[in-house]
DNA sequence: AGAGCGTCTGGGAGCGTTCACAGACTGAAG
DNA sequence: CTTCAGTCTGTGAACGCTCCCAGACGCTCT
């Protein structure tokens, strides 16, 4: 196999110069139509594919964008929710030929490895999902004034880092106001970690319904982990064991509580009604499937997207942009 | 901020020539530990990263491998499977400091993107998931001579392709085993696609111990998607209404059928026994818990990375690894 | 003392691009 | 006919590395 042909060949074959062939590659003006067609005529005569190293080399471009997941190792990719996330990210990365680099950050090693990654300038932007407040990654990332954009709020930055999310709040509400319809009088609530958007907020929006009600002994904290749905449910059934009713805000969350509140005997929804939150796939396939609260994350990941390449593509500053959620009701409330 | 340090600034502070620095970056032999000293302490003290746009420009290595996930967009991180893949993947080509490009393969716009990225040398080395038989993708790749490895094997590429997999025979033999042991006359089974080998051998590993009671009316096709385990299972129930056991080849799949047995009024086990396959994270949190074959898929994913990194390395051979499969036993059988 | 060998260092060349600049050509305006 | 603006093209100079070669230096051995 001879060596892969370079932009010297196409030029030759073409019968231009390199200069031309590069103009052609970049779309610039000032091509004629004779020496365009002649060099696309090249480039697929010789196979010709740019090498992406020379080019960022000197363009400091490279046509790639780095995906952080800040997350613990074992717990990174247990939601459904990254699925959609990264799958989402790399279609539409892909339309601009911009591929997608994913990298954890579980731990301080990580954490250096991305950092030097991203100083070392092997990404064009910063995508970063599951951002906790206080993140020294994300402060460092910042100042490294390469773009960045963030999968919700980065609670602490909302002003440094751009973002896209779901209109938590106004969904708890949609949540609290269902429940409280339905004529649950005591209602509790799993939140998330309070270090993220979706922990405070979708508590915000469920006190914001139940006012005094929301009272701390019917609060209780998880980590967005099944696990921890199960543990803080089974907390919450010791402390209040006349519920009625508790909002969970992770669908994946949800379906822990779901087992220990079957494990406790107790009839979803006859005796306590579930609302989840995300309509993430889990939430069609529990047993009772969820009541839950559906956020458009597919389309939060697009307007990530769009705002990094905004920025990549040389905006000093995009504004965040919140989607509307709307109430599921299936079996489980 | 002023420019980034290169290789000259760190030289002319440690007072070597780049010639050294470089030495010291790839740690050659013949540097003086006097010279390595300096050059280490000038590296810190000017923050210098490599460019390793301008080292692959040369080195004809690009530090980075891409993971190419052949799946129609709406099922690709469908399965939990996936996020364990990439997950492991990712934190065991970090040790080695390689970073992992993420690509779809969905559609043949997608497919020709991954050949370009590939041929255009953006990636020293390809990992395979999921590639069905007669993938036209995967034979182009193997053209590009770049180092290719699968997480499974790829169906009638199995010598050009090595791969890492568990026993997927074995483990369906023990699961079909275990079900005849509990006493169950009826066995059904609900495969994956023919054209993967957990499709092909999870059913061959089930007839080998069903010998002719395996008959044709007891083998439904799935998709490994949790609808295509419903709908499976509803054609078998038709067909076939006396069943008392069915062997499903993927625990999403499983979570489908289970699904369908519920709405048909069957209990599980009573009535009907299920056994999954792959002891994914969703075979605990079925009701009932899924009694199913552990596949050990992390270990799976870091000899597939252990073995593309020995091809990268220069190997030019190595052979497959089969690991063995457990079986788990939960409440569904 | 000289030869020979291993160790260490510096610097030129080259990797495949883009960018800036200079110059050629065209047609319209003066 | 000259001037000028607009269009188009070619070429040298980077970009930041690694590779290779030539040569300096210090030993040991004859």
């Amino acid at each position: 196999m001879g060596k892969r042909p370079t932009i010297h060949d196409v030029a030759a074959a073409a019968g231009v110069s390199r200069g031309t062939v590069s103009r052609v590659l970049n779309d610039d003006r000032y091509v004629s139509p004779a020496a365009h067609a002649a060099v696309r005529r090249a480039i697929t005569e010789t196979g010709y594919i740019v090498n992406r190293n020379a080019r960022s080399l000197v363009t400091r471009r490279t046509g790639s964008v780095v995906m952080v997941l800040s997350e613990p190792h074992e717990k990174v990719f247990e939601d459904p929710n990254y699925g959609v996330l990264i799958r989402t990210a790399i279609r539409r990365l892909a339309e601009r030929d911009v591929s997608l680099v994913v990298m954890l950050a579980g731990d301080d090693g990580d954490r250096e490895r991305v950092l030097r990654y991203v100083r070392g300038g092997h990404a064009d932007g910063v995508f970063l999902v599951s951002a906790h407040a206080g993140d020294a990654l994300a402060d460092a990332l910042v100042k490294t004034r390469v773009p960045a954009v963030a999968q919700g709020a980065v609670v602490g930055r909302e002003n440094a880092i751009p973002y896209a999310a779901a209109d938590d709040r106004e969904g708890a509400r949609q949540m609290a106001r269902y429940l409280v319809e339905r004529g649950r009088r005591k209602i509790a609530t799993i939140t998330g970690p309070m270090d993220t958007p979706g922990g405070i907020q979708r508590l915000e929006g469920f006190a914001d319904v139940l006012g005094r009600k929301a009272s701390r002994r019917l609060i209780e904290h998880g980590d967005w982990s099944r696990l921890s749905g199960e543990s803080a449910m089974a907390r919450l059934l010791e402390r209040t064991p006349d519920l009625d009713a508790v909002f969970v805000a992770s669908d994946l969350m949800a379906a822990g509580a779901l087992a220990t509140l079957r494990a406790a005997g107790r009839r979803v929804p006859d005796d306590v009604a579930v609302g989840g939150f995300d309509d993430s796939s889990i939430a069609a396939s529990t047993h009772p499937p969820l009541t839950t609260i559906r956020q458009p994350l597919a389309q939060v990941a697009e307007e990530t997207v769009r705002l990094l390449l905004e920025l990549v593509d040389g905006a000093d500053r995009v504004d965040p942009v919140i989607l509307p959620t709307t109430l599921v009701v299936r079996d489980s409330a």
